[in-house]
DNA sequence: ACGGGTTACACG
DNA sequence: TCGTGTAAC
């Protein structure tokens, strides 16, 4: 559970953009005669039409429903279009998702702090912004609000009788009398009317939004409006929407946490949570997620968007349902082929776009046991160290399974040797790529600070320290079998500003004209087009070729020091292009979301209650007395600096070089406690009180 | 014995 | 640290 560091004034500007059924958009931009008809995207047809994964929304309206498989669909909505998920390797291949994705956050990014929160949503942080058009620019001061602003919803907004739901969402923009917060969300909501905007000219895909103080509100107000509108939450309209909202709707509780606190306390809404101390709370489910039960109950939630625009992990998987379960040494071998050689693919890729290297190596299995003491144990995960290569996480995936059916399997049972089966059947597998770091590690906006633009070839090795990883361990033959065998020239390769994950998974700005052409062309893993055609000579090969290589030339340095100034031009075209496409769209007078839709349902918006929350008291995790120890390095750190972390105003870092204040931000993060409950009631298993009674 | 394939994170 | 489990899309 997230630990919040709840701020009490919190008045920071937090938009949650969620793309609008996201693959079926991804289809239909591909395939532009689907637009507007019921539309759902399925994997794997064979069985009962295959299961659908997303549902466009003239589909739903169908009653077509994303639990149902592509048969059922059909019957119920018998013009529905079903579009099947690519196959490669014999699995399911969700890279093109991926990469429309990476695209949606190269637009978002350029606006605030923007964190990738999955393959079809963002948070952004506009604080910034938002104040900045505050002090410049502040709507009141607009002739006319962006027509597409007006549409927003506000919660607690009435409808004032026979008046345009946009006049009055106008004047709510505009009121100069306003609370400085809810001026603050109005901003806001024009700055993420743009970005919405500007994502569907760029990239064709609507999407939705919610602008809120944080980042659970905006999560929650994203989701109410849809598809392709926008939804602003006032402070004072907090409690009103929370004390009726169930409490499974809110987010990390549609699952078993939020069934126990329905069946164990008897809490159908997120208000009902209102009744508990923050004591009662810690006491059932722990201290972390008691506090943060109690704050969410409050609409505080001190969570930062992360600025980070890179998945952390890679994985790949599959499973193998029912009959379909593999009963042979070989043919897991055979599927684990397959799965290591995309994740390979795709880590060659990372390496390549982002400069990142992944260290561990996991795999997970499912499997059942027919014969003994039914499946009790689970088949048990295991991890090592990643080797780049598809033949070496071949092997290596190989062979954590194998120790992982031993013990699965217990030594005592039968040997299963040479192939066929003794009872077991394996009915899932995946592998993942995890410890995921860049190259320069760790303190890169900091190396860059101390040393200027100009890249170091003398930095240190101390600042390349990321977690336990050094790039030179990480980098070089170490022990046994050796890493990923690069040989980096004395120049580091790149080092991007504030944030070290900049760079797209998909180059999408420079790939953008022809991207029809684009994957088709994309044979090798490692090598963008563009840097095979500028490189034809001088290319080092980095790694062993196992059908997978790593390329850098001298020259790479020298357009990476270029990098900047070459996505700048490419931007300005970008714009250039855009502006073209805006004017279109404004002299059709087509500027709006929604006309995108053929039949938008004209959406209400649900008027609450405008009550003020008063005098919220925050509860940060209580903090000293009682917390434990602290991490070695961490103790190390406050020695050094004989300061306590937790006891530095945060405000000081804006008087730091703004280079570097977003990293120093990072270590002043509050620290989670320790779930260490007073004994006897140690249980944060909110299963538990059900059995064993 | 699954909507499937991924991701992220808490806890021990 | 690693491994397991939950939750989400």
């Amino acid at each position: 559970m997230p630990v919040a560091k709840p701020e009490s004034s919190d008045s920071r500007i937090i938009a949650h953009i969620d793309m609008d059924c996201f693959y079926v958009q991804v289809e239909q931009r591909k395939h532009p005669n689907l637009r507007g008809l019921p539309t759902a995207v399925v994997q794997y047809n064979e069985w009962k039409g295959g299961a659908l994964i997303a549902v466009s929304y003239e589909a739903r309206k169908c009653g077509v429903k994303r639990s149902m498989r592509g048969d059922e669909a059909k019957e119920v909505c018998p013009e529905i279009q079903l579009v099947c998920v690519p196959v490669a390797r014999g699995k399911a291949d969700l890279n093109t998702y991926r990469n429309a994705g990476s695209e949606v956050v190269s637009v978002l990014a350029k606006k605030g702090r923007c964190e990738r929160a999955s393959i079809d949503e963002v948070y952004l942080d506009l604080t910034e912004a938002a104040e900045t058009m505050l002090a410049q620019a502040p709507p009141e001061n607009i002739e006319v609000v962006d027509a597409e602003a007006v549409k927003s919803h506000v919660l607690g907004l009435n409808d004032e009788n026979g008046i345009d739901p946009k006049e009055n969402v106008r004047k709510w923009l505009c009121r100069s009398h306003a609370d400085r917060r809810d001026k603050l969300l109005a901003c806001g909501a024009l700055i993420v009317a743009e970005l919405r905007m500007q994502v569907l000219m760029e990239t064709e895909f609507t999407c939705s939004a919610g602008i809120a103080h944080n980042k659970i509100l905006a999560k929650l107000a994203s989701a109410m409006n849809k598809p392709a509108q926008q939804t602003v939450v006032p402070f004072s309209s907090v409690k009103g929407m929370l004390d009726s909202l169930p409490i499974k709707k809110m987010k990390q509780l549609g699952g078993k946490l939020g069934s126990s606190l329905q069946n164990d306390l008897g809490v159908s809404t997120v208000g009902d949570l209102l009744k508990f101390s923050e004591e009662k709370l810690q006491e059932r489910y722990g201290i972390n997620t008691g506090t943060w039960l109690w704050n969410i109950a409050r609409g505080i939630s001190g969570e930062e968007v992360q600025g980070r625009l890179l998945p952390k992990s890679h994985g790949s998987g599959k499973t193998f349902p029912g009959p379909r379960a593999l009963k042979t040494i070989a043919s897991v071998q055979h599927w684990l082929n397959e799965l290591c050689e995309e994740l390979s693919e795709r880590l060659c890729s990372d390496l390549d776009k982002n400069k990142r290297i992944a260290h561990t190596l996991t795999l997970h299995a499912r499997a059942y046991k027919s014969s003994d003491s039914d499946s009790q144990k689970n088949f048990p995960s295991k991890s090592c160290p990643l080797r780049y290569g598809s033949a070496k996480m071949q092997d290596d995936a190989f062979n954590l399974f194998q120790a992982g059916l031993r013990e699965y399997l217990g030594s005592n049972n039968a040997k299963t040797q040479e192939g066929q089966n003794s009872g077991w059947g394996i009915t899932g597998l995946s592998i993942s790529a995890s410890k995921i770091v860049s190259i320069p590690a760790g303190t890169c906006s900091i190396t860059k600070y101390f040393h200027g633009q100009e890249l170091p070839g003398s930095l240190s090795k101390e600042s390349l320290k990321q977690d336990d990883f050094t790039l030179e361990a990480a980098l070089s033959p170490s022990g046994s079998g050796s890493y990923l065998e690069m040989k980096l020239t004395d120049k580091l390769i790149e080092c991007s500003g504030e944030d070290t994950e900049v760079k797209d998974e998909m180059p999408y700005i420079d790939q953008r004209e022809n991207k029809n052409d684009f994957w088709k062309d994309q044979n090798s893993c490692c090598l963008s087009t563009k840097q095979a055609q500028d490189d034809p000579n001088g290319v080092t090969s980095l790694t062993s070729g196992t059908g997978c290589c790593v390329e850098m030339s001298p020259s790479q340095q020298q357009r990476v020091t270029l990098g900047e100034e070459t996505s700048i031009t490419y931007a300005k075209s970008n714009l250039k292009r855009l502006e073209r496409k805006r004017n279109k769209l404004k002299d059709k007078g087509t500027y709006s979301i929604l006309r995108f839709f053929k039949n938008n349902d004209e959406p209400s918006c649900s008027s609450r209650k405008h009550e003020h929350v008063e005098n919220i008291d925050v509860k940060a995790p209580s903090s000293a007395a009682d917390v434990p120890e602290e991490s070695p390095l961490d103790e190390q750190r406050r020695e050094a600096w004989s300061y306590n972390i937790d006891e530095i105003d945060p405000s000081v870092v804006e008087e730091l070089p703004p280079e570097i204040q977003e990293e120093v931000r990072t270590w002043l993060r509050p620290h989670k406690r320790p779930n260490i409950v007073k004994r006897g009631s140690s249980i944060c298993h909110y299963f538990l009180p059900t059995r064993n009674a």
